[in-house]
DNA sequence: CAGGAATTTATCGTATTAGATAAATTGCCT
DNA sequence: AGGCAATTTATCTAATACGATAAATTCCTG
């Protein structure tokens, strides 16, 4: 396991919870209100660079309701997506 | 997603890592070993007291053969083991 | 019961994450 | 071109992972 190869993973990683908070119409300051997770730390994961904690992934899992596992599988599916109706809208609050 | 359940998530893939080491065969001394990660963290991991990082998780999971996806799913599934006859057999060099 | 192996726990030093904030950059749209 | 939204990047601080090491504990097995 090279240092070289844990990048990659980041970025394969990172790759994945981008297609998933797009394929939920989210944007970053939604989903770090959504995750507690601070925006700009969340660019930095989706940009593979910054190696998160496993706590931060269940967090973000969590808010774009999808498993864990599924932002690490190396598989080409797609992230799941939720149907049409979109039913248990996310509650974004007061957010503007 | 409170620190209550999140650290039920941590031992839940302690578990589960744990499980796959030991379905390996391996102690924590052999799997530290291949993996580069410390015994006493390992301990700390399997036994859900420590939020380890992504490329932690990536390296044990490489060490033990699995996908990191594997290690974090929810279900009852069991690890996946190899065959009896452990083809490709670990190389723990000189340990003893 | 004794002895050894495996695991757990504690302490310490170093490296790195994550939040907050702000500035810079990019992209889009009219 | 101008302006607004989204993203990226940088800086700072606090919290915490991780390795190393050692001591304590648990678990076997004879």
């Amino acid at each position: 396991m090279t240092q070289d190869a844990e990048h990659e993973q980041l970025i394969k990683a990172g790759r994945r919870i981008r297609a998933a908070r797009e394929g939920r119409g989210l944007n970053l300051h939604e989903l770090a209100r959504l995750s507690g997770i601070s925006a700009s730390a969340l660019s930095l994961i989706e940009t593979g660079q910054r190696d998160l904690r496993l706590t931060t992934l269940y967090r973000i899992a969590d808010a774009l309701r999808v498993g864990a596992d599924d932002l690490l599988e190396d598989q080409e599916e797609e992230v799941p997506q939720p149907a049409v109706d979109r039913r248990g809208g996310y509650d974004l609050g007061d957010y503007t």
